[in-house]
DNA sequence: GATGAATGAGTGTTCATTCAT
DNA sequence: GATGAATGAACACTCATTCAT
């Protein structure tokens, strides 16, 4: 019945179960045991992959970033266009594809254990910084453009990632269901205020 | 060693150990016996003043909450001026109390805990819907005075709480310490633009 | 709320409560606390009453005891007439009553403890050997009368009092429900069988 | 210390020391720390092995049970011979190796289990339909053979085994060390008498 | 008479990990 | 590559009991 399979089959496999794990019943109850059990393998063998829960986690973690990193790589423009440009960029930042990339729970597990492991940490600030790299760029392009106001394009990145951070984590603390489609156009809107476009 | 004391000495404190762990470990590593220890009494004594690990969560997250609520509060103006208003609120919602009032870190633990647990899913959510109430109404009156755009404030509200909750939870992480102060004074700007005043 | 009552009151409540959970949870199950909790009161309380959880279950097994000693007790003929004492006899110990009068959940756990408590083991026997005398009082009565065979009445007394034993804590495992009644009056005769009369 | 043992041997050594223990101190008494103490090793080698208590119960009653069945399967007759196999009947129901099996105490504990637990109910249940099966069949050919009285032979089994297991579980309560002896005898007269031979 | 504070041992169970096979 | 044996610490929780009030 179990199949001998080599690593680069097997580890893949255990980090997804270890998230989707982490997804449903947190950190505190993603362990080993439950993705071997729902795996139908041995714990050990996940040791033997692994060979620490730490490492186990630090490549779930390197798993969520990279899919990000992936995300942002392809908002970026194919064209030289400027307005274009502006256009591309507003439809992905609040499109559906960015804000479905990860479940959220998975999000806020991962943070709060950034908070305790240092190695989680460097991967979560390496990855903002990549995303605000690629903002300040783009913004850098739009304002030599003529198309936003001319500012420090990093501080209006920073603001940028802020509201779009914001909104995707807690909207829905305090977004209404009804409210969540109308809400996008709205914050197309409020971006380009941000930025400074010459009116609504 | 067996010091007496009774539930409204014993209960904040053990609250306060356990919160304090949340912290510094997570959800992950806040256990009761940890707790005892740290408190140098006997696990069953936490046992004894919440019964269950559950309750003890329950009112932890009811006292973080409840401080939040307690800022809330202290945000409402008490003159009926307009602009006074606007700039009280201002200064509030970037203002350092605001970020000071709990630790990140336990925010984004009681969140992660949110998505499994009903009960503090639900005080998350009146904590949000509390707030909300309370900017709409703000954002009502300037409305009223003319001193901002008159649209729907709901929505206004919501899209306020994006970018200060995003801009509180996640700035550690791109938001350079060098710029942190200065970024301040941006979000200020930022919110009146958000907001729909004549210029910057 | 709590009301202040007497011992005389309190004491036989807690002792119905606690073989109330005997019966329904086991000698493994019952505990001073969950007694504690099903009346309302503090754990401490039955303490105050019993002093020790030893005493507690002693005093529950006097009052078993206790009520099969009134059974038995009924048992006793009021009359002299040797015919009707045996028709009397008889219908007593196959009779509803006496299958009734306690929970034999409740027998097999106050058995199990008199295996390794001296004190419980006491009582029962003390119970046996009353029905027993009982018994062969009876037995020696009718054979004086020449209405059952003239034999020891004592093994005469003992051999009945396995067959009932036996019927009636093992019934449930090997008596069809359907066969249950008719059961009864083969019982009759089988005892008369035993004990000896011209025929069935 | 770490001595290295693999399921078969380790598995009945742990279901022998739980039974131990089981007679010993009961069901009350019965946890998976005192089997380990006992032997030796951690408590999470019975789990490894276990997996859960529940699982540990059932499995040393499934141990009990089977000794009992091996003996009825031993009761079966090797002649077909109606007289010899009524003696030998008559033997192996009130003969030493049926009453010594098992502990008695045991008996009561797992019974006292069963009133709780639908699994262990289920396990004795087979075990005593089985019994009932096999004494039915017997009494059938006795029957047949005219040695004994033509009745319905599962009610005369039923007889039988209400006989059979109240003297086997309660005669220690009533039947005098002195006496043990002949009340074998009289059993077996006691059994032909219930059966219908010719006299005693 | 009754409650609550406190203890300390013990419950079954989960955990990550090591090691031999 | 994979399993199973074994460990030892930790987990939340229950228990009977003591003592002060």
């Amino acid at each position: 019945m179990r199949q001998r399979q080599n690593a680069e089959l097997r580890k893949p496999e255990i980090l997804r179960n270890f998230l989707e794990i982490l997804v449903e019943e947190g950190i505190e109850g993603a362990s080993i045991g439950k993705v071997a059990k729902r795996m139908g393998i041995h714990p050990s063998l996940i040791m033997h992959y692994f060979s620490t829960k730490e490492t186990l986690i630090i490549e779930a973690v390197d798993h969520i970033v990279h899919e990000y990193g992936v995300l942002i790589d392809r908002m970026k423009p194919r064209t030289a266009d400027p307005a274009r440009r502006l256009r591309r960029l507003l439809d992905t930042l609040v499109g559906d594809e960015w804000h479905r990339v990860s479940e959220i729970a998975a999000d806020f597990s991962v943070i709060s254990i950034s908070f305790r492991n240092p190695e989680v940490d460097r991967r979560i600030r390496r990855l903002y910084s990549l995303y605000k790299r690629f903002l300040s760029g783009e913004l850098r392009a739009l304002m030599d453009a003529g198309l936003i106001e001319r500012r420090d394009p990093a501080r209006r990145a920073e603001l940028l990632m802020s509201m779009l951070e914001g909104y995707r984590h807690f909207k829905h603390f305090f977004v209404s269901e009804r409210s969540a489609k109308s809400f996008r156009s709205d914050m197309k809107r409020a971006i380009l205020r941000l930025l400074g476009t010459g009116g609504d």
